[in-house]
DNA sequence: TGAAATCCGACTTAAAAGGTAGGAATTAAT
DNA sequence: ATTAATTCCTACCTTTTAAGTCGGATTTCA
């Protein structure tokens, strides 16, 4: 049940640029550079953000990406999402699944419905800015170890 | 972030051993017919919940399979980890993961265990007991329609 | 003794994961 | 104007995983 690179880094994407919030545009090289992930792979995860208008791009020299909402309205589910698809433990509970009229009453997409729903909420119940803050706070931690 | 056919096979397995427990074994054959599913890849499956010990089997003629404990005291969680491996978004949240002490203080890791955690209190929180509940309240509906 | 089961291990095929590579287009700085 | 930095675009590659199949050995009830 581990997600795909996709989503994962995808988030690595997001949260340097949600860390950059403000700042103008930040190039892939440094988000691969910090993050210590292979920059032309990357390139590949950021055109679905860029797509379900998560983030604008500014080309040429200098240029980069930028989030276009701000850190506090976007949500790991919709980043997750975005990259992975539906966040669904099985086809079956998406929309317009056709072999799902089954004679065992389908128990078992009531469970997968349940999950679903439970997943979902979590991961929309988290913002960016959430991340924004938890670093702050890390950072803060660490220094008072000095 | 599907489920593999295993976890998703391996519930149907244990809901229908849940709708039979008390009533002596169950062979993979019936169990492939009433949930229309291949019986040799069926037997793969069952190999890890026996070793789990939530199953036992008897072998030979009218022999099958059935469940160790009861249905109440086992849980989905239980059943998805083992045939899927740890219910985990990411890696780094497993144990003791040596490449994640990163200099990016590892924001991301601390999402992935808020979502591992959703998950896990989901599934760990359905027994095949209310499944097999489940199973009465849809078959009650079904006929009060009639 | 035969049929119905579980058990065991190897094999297969197709798809997905996780990238790389090469080059075109755009733009800021010099 | 040129150069360097950047996004953009398409194709390709390699390895692993998913999702089974197959053949046969073993056990046991009828």
């Amino acid at each position: 049940m581990i997600l795909s690179t996709k989503g994962r880094y995808g988030l690595k994407i997001m949260y340097e640029l949600a860390l950059n919030y403000g700042k103008g545009p930040m190039s892939l090289k440094e988000i691969a550079l910090r993050q210590q992930l292979s920059e032309t792979y990357l390139e590949q995860l950021i055109v679905p953000l860029k797509k379900t208008g998560l983030v604008t791009s500014v080309r040429g020299a200098q240029g980069g990406y930028e989030l276009i909402g701000k850190p506090d309205e976007i949500t790991v589910g919709e980043i997750i999402r975005t990259l992975e698809g539906p966040l669904a433990p099985s086809e079956c509970v998406l929309d317009d699944d056709p072999e799902c009229t089954r004679a065992e009453y389908c128990v078992t997409r009531l469970i997968w419905e349940r999950i679903m729903e439970g997943i979902n909420n979590v991961v929309d119940s988290i913002t960016l800015d959430d991340m924004v803050k938890d670093y702050y706070m890390l950072k803060q931690k660490k220094e008072g170890e000095k």
